[in-house]
DNA sequence: ACATATTTTTAGACAAGTCTAAAAATATTT
DNA sequence: AAATATTTTTAGACTTGTCTAAAAATATGT
C-alpha cells in the first residue's frame, strides 16, 4: 500500500473545519472562527493557512479570510465521508451508543487507505446516513442534501420522522436517547404552549411527551405530508 | 472519551519494535537493530531511547542497549494486540487478502480507545490468532504461545496443519495463497529429495505438490500425531 | 475624520522527531 | 598491547505544528 499523496492529520482537520464553516455560512472564513473549531490560537491558524495555500488546498488573502480550492474541498469531503462511515461502523457493528462514536471517529477518519474505506462502505451496505442523520458523501464526493426541517417548524397537527440533530453534543444525544427520541421515531405535534413554548408530542402514536423549546430546535424531522 | 495517558504513534512503534527484538533473541537490543526495524537512523534511536527511558518505559545504559520495563512491555503487547485484532477484522470482515492487512493495521493499531478494542474483540468472536497464525494477546496482556514447528522439521510420513508463517512479506504470502497453501490445510510429507531438498507434499489428501526449501522453512505447522 | 477597539499577522520561541557529520566508546586484529 | 574497524553517542540543524507577546491592519463610534 502506498499513498498517492498524503496529507497529515492536522492538515485534514484544518480542511474539514474550514469546509464546515464554509457550509454553514457564506461569509468569508476568518482565522478566529477556524481557531475556535480546531481548538487552537489564531496565530497558529495563520501559519497553517499559509502552508495550505502553498499546497493549493485553499486561497488565502491576508486579512481577507480563506476559501477552499476544489482540491481542498475534495480532501475535506473525503475526510467527512470517512468520519461518517466509521461512526456508522461503530454504532451499527460495534454497538456504540450514538453519543460515543464521534470522538473515536475523529481518530479513525485519518487512516489513509482508499481500499479500506471502500470495503468498509460495502461492508456496511453503502449507508446513506450516519448515526446522527448526517448524509454520508459518496466516493465521488457527492453529498445528497437532506431536506429535513426543524421539529420547531412543525405546526400543531403536523407530524414528522426524527431524522437528524442540530446539536451533536454527547449530553444532548444522551438526553434524547433516554427520552426515546431516536432516529426513525414518528412525532405528532399536538399542542404548543402559548405560555412557555413547551411542545406536546405523540411519539409513535403511543406515548405523549412534553419537549422544551431547546429540544425541538435541535431535532431535525422529515415532514410527513398527508 | 479521554485517555489515561497517551503515547504517541512514534513511541508505540519504538516499544513494539524493541519488544519484537527482545522476543526473538535474548541478547541486548542495540540501537542499530532498532533503527533497522523502525526504518530510521541509529542517532535518532539514541535520542528517542533517552526519552522513553525518562518516561520509565525502558531501561537504557549508554553503549549497553535497552530493555523494556513492565510498563513498556505492557504498552508494546497492547499495541500488538490491537494490530492483530485489526488484521483479523480486515481479513475476516472486509475480505482483504492476508498479504494486504499488515500495512493498514500499522495505522489502525495506534487508535486510542480501550472500549473500541474490546468491542472489536467481541465483534470478531474473541479470535485467538490473526490471519497469519500469530497469537492475539488477551486484554490482560497474556499471550498463549504457539507450539507450531517448521514444515521443514517434519519427517517423511509425518503430517501437519498449516498454522502460521515465519516470513510475513507480501510476496511470500501471495505465493502461498496462489499455491493453495493457506492456514488450515493439511500437509503430508511424502518425499524429500536428497539432491535438491525439494519436498513433495500431499495437500488435504488430494493434491500433490513440490515445495522449495525456502518455502518449507517459512511455513509453520501444527504437527498431527497419530 | 479621528480616536478607540477588535481582529489578524508577525516575530521569536518551544517540543517532538528526524537527519548528517564528527567525536567517543567498544570490539576486533595483528 | 597497539592499531584498526565498528558501533554508538553527541552536536547542531531542520520540519511540523504549536504558543505568547507585540505590531499592523481593519472595523467601529462619535
Ligand atoms: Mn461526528
Ligand atoms: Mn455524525
Ligand atoms: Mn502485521
Ligand atoms: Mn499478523
Amino acid at each position: 500500500m502506498y499513498f498517492c499523496f498524503m496529507y497529515s492529520f492536522t492538515e485534514e482537520n484544518y480542511l474539514k473545519a474550514i469546509y464546515k464553516l464554509q457550509e454553514q455560512s457564506n461569509l468569508a472564513i476568518n482565522t478566529n472562527a477556524i481557531a475556535s473549531v480546531i481548538q487552537t490560537k489564531a496565530a497558529s491558524v495563520t501559519d497553517m493557512v499559509k502552508k495550505l495555500s502553498e499546497k493549493k488546498l485553499l486561497k488565502y488573502e491576508k486579512y481577507k479570510g480563506v476559501e477552499l480550492t476544489q482540491l481542498g474541498k475534495k480532501i475535506a469531503i473525503d475526510t467527512v465521508r470517512k468520519h461518517r462511515l466509521w461512526e456508522t461502523f461503530l454504532h451499527k457493528k460495534l454497538n456504540f451508543a450514538w453519543d460515543e462514536v464521534h470522538d473515536i471517529a475523529e481518530q479513525l477518519e485519518h487512516i489513509h487507505s482508499h481500499e479500506l474505506i471502500d470495503k468498509l462502505d460495502e461492508f456496511l451496505g453503502f449507508p446513506s446516513h450516519d448515526p446522527h442523520g448526517d448524509p454520508i458523501p459518496g466516493r465521488n464526493g457527492v453529498i445528497q442534501q437532506n431536506n429535513f426541517i426543524l421539529l420547531s417548524e412543525l405546526m400543531i397537527g403536523e407530524a414528522g420522522i426524527i431524522s437528524g440533530v442540530v446539536n451533536h453534543s454527547a449530553i444532548f444525544l444522551k438526553h434524547l436517547e433516554k427520552n426515546d427520541l431516536v432516529l426513525g421515531k414518528k412525532l405528532l405535534v399536538q399542542e404548543i404552549s402559548a405560555f412557555d413554548q413547551l411542545v406536546k408530542v405523540l411519539i409513535d402514536d403511543k406515548l405523549q411527551q412534553q419537549l422544551s423549546s431547546e429540544v425541538v430546535r435541535n431535532i431535525l424531522v422529515k415532514k410527513l405530508t398527508e
